[in-house]
DNA sequence: TTCATGACGAGGT
DNA sequence: AACCTCGCCATGA
């Protein structure tokens, strides 16, 4: 299985306005034990071109702003798409994370088995 | 091959 | 809330 592309496929269905953490990232991938995988591999652009300011950790914080072009381009990106961003860095999961439905899970396992990913 | 390093996360104090 | 400690695991030196 190719984990990097999984968490591009997995980004970029991340919908727009909406953020996901790297846990959930993981376990939609099929590994849920590789949360660091995925900032490791968003980080080194791994995933291909995916929507990574989208990307939180679980406390919605923006703990990987200081990667970016310029330290305040991930909030920029998400308040420009209608997601908040508190003063200290941090998205309300609660009103913009990304809710998964148990098809959308399936949808996404079926999609690597058929492409081999 | 061993070792340190994280865009992590859960639990405990 | 603010810390701290562990467990986790693919890299890269």
């Amino acid at each position: 299985m190719d984990f990097y592309k999984r968490v591009g496929i997995v980004c970029n269905a991340i919908p727009e306005g909406r953020a996901a953490s790297y846990g959930q990232i993981a376990l939609l991938c099929g590994k849920p034990r590789n949360a660091r995988q995925v900032g490791y591999c968003l980080n080194r652009g791994r995933a291909g071109k995916v929507p990574a300011h989208r990307v939180v950790n679980s406390q919605g914080y923006l703990t990987g702003a200081g990667s970016f072009e310029h330290p305040d381009m991930q909030r920029m990106l998400l308040e420009a798409e209608g997601v908040q961003v508190s003063p200290d860095m941090r998205v309300d999961m609660g009103q913009f994370g990304w809710k998964n439905t148990l098809e959308e899970a399936l949808a996404l396992r079926a999609r690597f088995e058929r492409e081999g990913i």
